[in-house]
DNA sequence: TTGACAGCATACCGACGCGTATGCAACCAC
DNA sequence: GTGGTTGCATACGCGTCGGTATGCTGTCAA
């Protein structure tokens, strides 16, 4: 039941997720303006009116790419924020799922990215307000998280002051480091992902915590 | 003598000025693919023809565009990094002069990033090749600058271990965040935008200098 | 006065790309 | 077997956009 009007969290099925995955690929190599449908059906060879089939415009691909990041970063760091370690420590635990997931599903989590920035121009029928809206509404429950965390390590001295929006920014930036420089040249194997990931929570943490020059 | 084939570092004119700046904006809010030369054009109530009476191609108006950026984070960076001051201290004027000229000058240096990842699809042309190699080069030759400065403090013991690629371009993305995050409801007054750029360059740095977890 | 040239405006061409309409084969239900 | 539905492929309409061709106006030198 391809084109339904929005059951929004129906399993996806395996041509569904093929496409997602094709198109999450073009728009995070090429960005969402310059990706034609054509071309993400032609990277599996499909045709034009199969992706049609299954989702009703480029927006839409986009936005469920997106959101399909999104998902899968609170499906994995939501777990560790919910643990009753010392703040420092969960903060560690969540950064390193963040990237270690992030590193799993490049595609999804650029597209992601590009998806802040946007804050959708270009959706226009209610279909794709909604979808927006429901992607929109992920991130700033994602970004809570972190801030949380944050705002309790502060009271028990674990973290520096300071403005906490930027703090909290400038912690996920960095965090989503890979997205902008990662490339499989960088390792491929699980110790050499792990390293990667231990080095950029490292850096990351340590910034929080300090009192600052 | 518009159209000129190239003389590189001609210094622009006025009506140059005015375009590159409207170009930057556009490209900086909506993306190279998404604008459209007549909207540039539009911008300041002129017209396309106008536009491309001073540029050859919209391509050449985005490299233009990025150099501009990256050439002034040179030009005010690089003087900092030639001080004979400490490692630790000489990075910290770096990163704050980094973060100032870009806040100052935002539209440019949010298309100079968009450039960093397109590394120009569609740069088709000789001339278009060159200033594109050029802005890569500049890019470079930034990175560089930092790179040493780290290179050096690891071997006073001011900075920490690790993959020096990953300590970069991590410093580099988190001092780029006012690019991301930056509007100006955010501080106008020089003291706000000062203290925004001193909370950022401790954060920042602070990952620099930690022993990791 | 008269060319020549800078500095534009306007009209237009060709290509591309989104979305849709249509067709068609396979697979059910009955 | 026959009507309906799923799952596509193909073709096209139509808007948009990059780039060019052309022409007009002011300026300045000879």
């Amino acid at each position: 039941m391809a084109r339904s009007p929005e059951p929004a969290d129906a399993p996806l099925s395996d041509a569904e997720q093929a496409i997602l995955l094709a198109a999450a690929t073009c728009f995070a190599e090429r960005g969402f303006a310059a990706t034609s449908v054509d071309e993400v059906a032609r990277r599996m060879g499909y045709t034009k009116g199969r992706v049609y089939h299954y989702f009703r415009s480029k927006a839409e691909l986009f936005i469920a790419a997106a959101t399909y990041g999104i998902d899968r970063l609170v499906a994995v760091v939501e777990p560790e924020a919910l643990k009753p370690t010392p703040p420092a420590e969960r903060l560690a635990d969540m950064a390193r799922a963040h990237v270690l997931t992030q590193i799993r599903d490049l595609p999804y989590h650029r597209v992601m990215l590009q998806g802040v920035t946007m804050v959708v121009r270009g959706a226009t029928t209610p279909d794709e307000r909604m979808m927006q809206e429901r992607f929109v509404d992920r991130q700033r429950t994602y970004e809570t998280i972190f801030r949380d965390v944050l705002e309790e390590g502060r009271k028990t001295g674990a973290f520096c002051g300071g403005n906490l929006s930027i703090q909290v920014k400038t912690l996920l930036l960095a965090l989503n480091g890979a997205c902008f420089w990662f490339s499989e040249r960088d390792g491929q194997t699980p110790e050499e992902i792990g390293a990667i990931a231990d080095q950029l929570v490292a850096l990351t943490l340590d910034g929080m915590r300090g009192g600052g020059r």
